[in-house]
RNA sequence: AGCGGGGUGGAGGAGUGGUACCUCAGGAGGCUCAUAACCUCCAGACCCAGGUUCGAAUCCUGGCCCCGCAACCA
């Protein structure tokens, strides 16, 4: 992130697809945009969040078909799952919502392609593939073994079939220069990767598919034989949620044009996101992203999580485990941001353990009732919180994880401050002084409370409560039994 | 030599030339305000082999191993 005072901020998640439901690393992608987002309101920006389905495709098609259900009902049931996440994980209220199957958006997918067929980066050329007849269409090159479809152990055929493709070949140029600003790409070796790949040398894309054999899409501007190929119109979602083309909010303008630009993907997204939908706004004439962010995967066990395997940890089962406030945590402070990182129930267990029950949620009750026992009164809210510009550091960088070490240090310091102090005896000794210990210990709680706000806000709210009110809270994070 | 990242105590992380740090788990003490929580101390590590240097986890060379990417699945 730059630091840009007088900017709007905006942040968009990647769409997921939604063949299936929510997992652990969207959710990750979620809360760690949700933090960025708290964070920077509290700075005061002004700033546009949002995330949505990507609802279009064979593989929706497919998997609507295969639960015996309409597209339309099978997307509808979907969006509003992934909708439930906002509650789920505790997103900020106002996190704006886009579907690709709604009609603002197809709308603006429309325009797109008006816009970059105007400006001759969309041709129609004969597209040529291995297409399988189970599969019921084209495969991939990893999909291909030993010459036979990975799953129907068939040779596929080679079809061809005239597409719509966009010019990225000519944007190989731009696309270097774009990848050349430093903060474009979070972490550093991605955009290097980026770079790499670019200069290899790009192919232009098919960007549509012959509704014979495809339906499931937007159509195409003036040919209905075609449907836009999904990535062309999922992309457009980043800014069809502001309001683009036709702008009667203002919004695209306002957080868009002038304001600067955060993209959260997963480590697989960097073509999509840099470089494919990049290429787009070159060709759309519109304001590139200012940077995007890939965050790792999570595994479980050692291994990709699967249903397969069995091993998948759902968003919804470490929220009914750990409640939400526990879950934000746990997916910030022990995800790595930039690589995979493994996961089990163990692990999560300890983490929740260590961190919350017998870290903050000690730390809180045992001050809380010393304050509570013994000041007449609640403290005087402390003016300014301290160590706000380490937490703002580590989030430029990214880094959750270091920002909630910090924040954490902070509860380290006041038990020990407990323990060599010892107030609770200095109280009964010498009341005064005693209060006056436990004044200075209520600030530091004030300040972990605070500083904790972005990561775990109703954590945060139950902190500055209890100290408003000079009273001890119920307990915060109760012991896993 | 396809491109890139990485291999630090039992586990997870930090550490880009100068006594190897943090968290969890283990052991021993202490405390009693607190959710049997908290504090102190102890034990334990830089993948292998060379090299550069007064000095290397950190730089170079070689080797072994892991992980992304290598384009139409998003």
């Amino acid at each position: 992130m730059i630091d840009s005072p007088m900017r709007t901020f905006y942040l968009t998640t990647t769409l997921p697809y939604v063949n299936s439901d929510p997992h652990i690393g969207f959710a990750l992608e979620l809360v760690q945009a949700d933090a960025l987002v708290r964070f920077r309101r509290s700075l005061g920006e002004e700033v546009f969040f949002t995330t949505g389905t990507d609802e279009h495709g064979q593989k929706i098609y497919e998997a609507a078909q295969k639960a015996g259900k309409g597209t339309q009902e099978y997307v509808d049931y979907y969006a509003n799952e992934f909708q439930k996440l906002k509650g789920t994980l505790g997103l900020s209220d106002d996190l704006h919502f886009i579907r690709t199957t709604s009609p603002h958006h197809k709308l603006a997918a429309e325009e797109m392609w008006k816009r970059c067929m105007a400006k001759g980066d969309i041709y129609k050329k004969p597209f040529e593939g291995l297409y399988c007849v189970g599969c019921e269409k084209f495969l991939t090159k990893k999909e291909i073994i030993n010459d036979l479809c990975h799953i129907h152990k068939t040779a596929p055929q080679l079809l061809k079939e005239e597409n719509y493709f966009f010019k990225f070949s000519r944007y190989q140029e731009k696309l270097l220069e774009y990848l050349n600003q430093s903060n474009v790409i979070v972490p550093e070796w991605r955009r290097i990767e980026a770079i790499n790949f670019v200069k290899e040398g790009l192919e232009d894309f098919s960007i549509s598919r012959e509704k014979s054999r495809l339906t499931w899409g937007v159509s195409v501007p003036e040919d209905d034989t075609q449907v836009m190929y999904v990535w062309f119109d999922a992309l457009t979602s980043y800014i069809s949620t502001l309001g683009w083309p036709n702008d009667e909010s203002g919004n695209f303008k306002k957080f868009w044009e002038e304001g600067y630009t955060l993209q959260m993907a997963g480590k697989d997204q960097v073509r999509f996101q840099s470089l494919m939908w990049q290429a787009m706004l070159m060709s759309a004439d519109i304001k590139n992203t200012d940077q995007v962010f890939y965050h790792g995967f999570i595994n479980s066990g050692g291994q990709k999580m699967s249903k397969s395997i069995g091993n998948v940890i759902s968003p919804y089962e470490l929220v009914q485990k750990y409640g939400t406030e526990a879950t934000r945590y746990l997916l910030l402070r022990h995800v790595h941001s930039t690589e995979d990182t493994d996961v089990t129930w163990e692990k999560l267990d300890e983490w929740y353990t260590a961190g919350l029950t017998n870290g903050i949620g000690n730390l809180v009750a045992r001050v809380m009732k010393l304050c509570a026992d013994n000041l007449s009164a609640p403290i005087a809210e402390p003016e300014a919180p301290q160590g706000k510009e380490e937490i703002k550091k580590a989030l430029e960088e990214f880094s959750f994880n270091q920002a909630l070490e910090l924040v954490f240090s902070l509860i380290a310091i006041a038990d020990e401050r407990i323990t060599r102090d010892e107030p609770f005896k200095v109280v009964k000794s010498d009341p005064t002084q005693g209060r006056v210990m436990l004044a200075g210990l209520a600030a530091e709680v004030w300040n972990i409370g605070y500083l904790l706000g972005p990561f775990m806000p109703e954590t945060s709210k139950k902190i500055l409560d209890a100290i408003k009110e000079n009273k001890k809270p119920e307990n915060l994070f109760p012991r896993l039994v």
